[in-house]
DNA sequence: TTCTTGAATGTGAACGTACACATCGCCAAT
DNA sequence: ATTGGCGATGTGTACGTTCACATTCAAGAA
């Protein structure tokens, strides 16, 4: 008398109890049209009755379609991707596919071959790649990846797969509006070296700050965190020898203004701060931020977009980048000599 | 002369090349103990040589285990539950699992049950919903689910599958710092309604009034954002008939010190605000912000240790809350008059 | 009537894997 | 030489579904 773990309903239990074949069933699970109205709904009531849900391993082993997309991202809680992967699962679900999500928690070779494998093992129909990382792009190529797919957040590394808010552009708008206002001596907090967005920020700001045949000290090299601003602030302020910072991100701006703050130092009198992202939070900051607003929510969506259009045969050329956007706020002026 | 798209190399493909049976491949992918190691090699090499990927979906199918653990979630980039999805895919891959994150737009029964229906379509071996509105939780009930789950953030609703940080003790916390600093006028912003931690926070915050024998206004009903918080602060400070306010998070708080500066408010000086959830960025805030600090991340641990261990057949029980902390930084001081 | 047609339904595979159960050597003990 | 045992490997089958193809049946055309 031992409990007996039930087994979950087939298909072939549910045909039994309908007095249909299970190739009806199946028909009815699949729309198929030809089936009579009151046999679909014998079916289905037998369906409901029992609780029946069709098994998905066993459908995707024989469709060979998952219809998933896979996504990898390295572990953040950062707005940007968090926003990105929302949007994702948004624009999936609404053309009838889901997310398998894995992460990366160290940027090694075998970690992230790990993660693919481990996405194509579940035969995900295309994937998406968040993980903005030099090392995770450069890995992505060596591996024979069979199914569509595209990264995110990689400007300039485009092998035809990636899709991203310009960020060269992004870091030139944000330094020729400091430039405007008549900086000449703008300081650089970047984030960390082997990020592709940071990179390619850095790069921006390099590019306009040459043409305007300005000089700059080498761009620290920080982690993304209010705190690291906050700290590499104190540092720099310690000197003080430039009028405005251009922060690789809000977090980083964030943390560079309480710096400023406990300095004594006035933004905007004294030091003007840029920032980049534009997190919800930036236009309540004291003061508002300025700074460089990309769309994560767009990214996403295009992604999935493309995506499908590949998948469907379709040439998905739409690879053309998404524009930044300067938003100006309190936190930028003119300097003060 | 079609291109005839290739197969992708199954286990005996492996078998055939590695000179043995498919079943010998099989014991190599499952590090079977009586495999010669010499064999073992020669299939590894050939497995590395073709490429060969396992196919989860069948082996999900014979096995009926997919090591997959499901998470729905309510579609939202709030620290907080990012933070304990990324904590509950880091457990979950360091015991041999992966996450199928599924997430809901809307809150209706509809939606819910459909998402359910598909993870559990899915065969997650369980399931972690994050989703903390009261409708999803009662929806919950309605669905007979036969795997072991767990509800995070939904203080007070424990059926026996919920884990969460004490909302009430927290919000007890706050209020009652304010309190021994000597408020008497304590305005409450409250998250949404129908979000159960909001709720919690309120019922925290209205006994500890209570109990202090202190009477308060109706809390406002916000929507986690600072937008709101600014908004509301506006508001509110137009009457100004409280010393103190206490936000349902730390961005509503942001959003509220941001009205304080604007209409020329100081921060301690004139009004306290506590904020609630201690996000990276509020010790940057401008003054750096008291709040009640929980931990996420140790949500998400304990999530998946609790389902791990239910699922080895385990009692699971591990229901105790975890105790917010607060902590005091520069937005609270004694009430000016 | 008989044949044709098409809608509605049924039957036999196949997908790729793991489990239960053989089978095959080979060595040590008898 | 025979037996027993065990390490190493092979064979049949099942998992739950869909696809390709077959069958049934009723209605209309000849």
């Amino acid at each position: 008398m031992e409990p007996e773990k039930v087994r979950a309903p087939n298909i072939r239990d549910v045909a039994a109890l309908a007095g249909v074949s299970y190739q009806t069933v199946s028909r009815v699970l699949n729309d198929s049209p030809s089936i009579k109205p009151s046999t679909r709904q014998r079916v289905l009531d037998v369906i409901a009755e029992v609780g029946y849900r069709p098994n998905q391993a066993a459908r995707a082993l024989v469709t060979s379609r998952s219809r998933t997309i896979g996504v990898l991202s390295s572990q953040t809680a950062h707005y940007g991707p968090t926003t990105s992967v929302n949007a994702i699962e948004q624009a999936a679900r609404e053309a009838g596919y889901r997310l398998s999500i894995t992460s990366i928690s160290s940027g090694d070779y075998a970690s992230i071959k790990s993660a693919i494998d481990y996405l194509l093992s579940q035969a995900v129909e295309a994937l998406v790649v968040i993980a903005p990382q030099v090392r995770v792009f450069d890995a992505l190529a060596d591996l024979s990846i069979n199914v569509p797919y595209v990264t995110l957040e990689s400007t300039g590394r485009d092998s035809g797969h990636s899709l991203s808010v310009d960020q060269v552009a992004g870091a030139r708008l944000a330094t020729k509006h400091l430039i405007d206002l008549g900086h000449t001596e703008i300081t650089h907090i970047s984030g960390p070296q082997d990020w592709i967005e940071a990179d390619a920020r850095m790069q921006g700001f390099l590019h306009e700050i040459n043409d305007a045949e300005l000089r700059t000290r080498a761009p620290i090299l920080g982690d993304w965190s209010a705190h690291f601003g906050y700290y590499a602030g104190l540092e720099l302020l310690r000197f003080r020898d430039f009028t405005a910072v251009f922060a690789g991100n809000d977090q980083m701006a964030l943390g560079f203004m309480h710096a400023c703050r406990e300095s004594g130092l006035d933004v905007p009198g004294d030091i003007s701060v840029v920032g980049f992202d534009d997190i919800p939070e930036a236009a309540h900051f004291s003061p508002p931020l300025t700074t460089v607003r990309q769309n994560f929510a767009e990214i996403g969506r295009r992604a999935v977009e493309l995506l499908l259009s590949e998948l469907s045969g379709g040439a998905g050329q739409n690879h053309d980048q998404i524009r930044p956007e300067l938003v100006v706020r309190a936190t930028t002026a003119p300097p003060a000599w």
